[in-house]
DNA sequence: TTATTAACTGAACGATGGTTCATATGAACG
DNA sequence: CGTTCATATGAACCATCGTTCAGTTAATAA
């Protein structure tokens, strides 16, 4: 340790802190400045810990994507309903937990370096979703269906709910993941053909 | 008419052109001087013509919405099942045939102003959605079931399911009406309970 | 104590972009 | 024609940040 090692702030709090305006002014509406004052530091030593305001943005969306590390990666492979309950709950669960950074996703669209993130996390999901409804199918759970098609409208579907719960706070999170469950699994019909 | 009355761009062309920029660029990234240019006027002239930015924009905005107006109203009070195909075909085409403006509703989170429109759209299509379901219910198309929460559900999936296509552009319109008709009135599982 | 240097400060710089305004243009009217 | 005035022009103005940097502070080593 060499003379006046210690920071006065850790950088893990401007983090915190610069999430926490991001997500609900904006990235554009949230200035450099601001932060500082919300931290207790000045602008210039913002800069010392990061380059600029892209990349400080940029290092608090690693940091907060980092534990996302697939806890969908252990979902029941011989139960496909209970699979897709699962799915459904921690997904739901997840970005209620981390609505911060999924308000961001959604709020920042014009944000390009963003868009490959969501590109990969649609495939990513896209696959797992598919992966369910194939086992369904196989083992005679689940009717035969288009598999691509209807994975990209369960995605979108959830997606939708979260949205709808961050934008209007319509919708408690566990009733929400039983209604959507319940939706998609078994429909509104009463005697499904 | 007095002493040249003749504008040399009509104000519905920079309108048309705004609504071009505005949903592809996003709000701020979108300059008076770029509008200008692509109108073939002088910034000077668009603020003759609006008070400034904003107003372009809203008044932009409301000409985009204004045609809107319920065609969601003669729905088949009689067929439920009929009511909600035609209601979410209707609503997924109206959104890619507009889908200029409907990327701004969802691109430009963090406008203010824009939230209570959202709102409002968003109540007024629960309503409908409500209604379908309440009916479907009493005639015994439907199960039993939550219908404030079931409506919501249903409302988010259709906007995801736009949000899909108008993001990463996946999915055929008329394919996906379907495919999310089928999955709400059906589910995917083989024998409904 | 003194020297060293990492960490910090905040005024100043510069770029950007919304808005204004002095000036120009030209169609309509007398 | 010449006058009028709605319309148009675009340079200049100004406010807002992101970013920089010369100077300050204070912890550690000597």
């Amino acid at each position: 340790m060499n003379h006046r090692s210690v920071n006065k702030v850790p950088s893990s709090k401007i983090l915190k802190v610069a999430l926490a305006l991001f997500s609900s002014r904006g990235y554009s509406e949230t200035k450099m400045a601001e932060i500082a004052q919300n931290v207790g530091l000045s602008v210039g030593a913002l800069y010392l810990r990061f380059k600029n305001k892209e990349e400080l943005f940029w290092e608090l969306i690693k940091d907060q994507s980092k534990d996302f590390i697939d806890r969908t990666k252990n979902l029941p492979e011989d139960d496909p309903l209970k699979a897709l309950r699962t799915y459904i709950a921690l997904n739901i669960e997840y970005a209620f937990q981390k609505r911060q950074l999924i308000s961001i996703f959604f709020r920042e669209y014009n944000l390009t370096f963003l868009k490959p993130l969501r590109k990969k996390f649609f495939k990513t999901q896209h696959e797992i979703i598919k992966d369910i409804l194939t086992a369904g199918i196989k083992r005679g759970t689940f009717r035969p269906m288009d598999v691509e098609d209807t994975a990209s409208i369960i995605f979108a579907s959830i997606r939708g709910a979260i949205l709808l719960k961050l934008i209007f706070g319509i919708g408690d999170v566990k009733a929400m993941s039983n209604s959507l469950f319940n939706l998609i699994t078994n429909g509104i019909r009463k005697d499904a053909l």
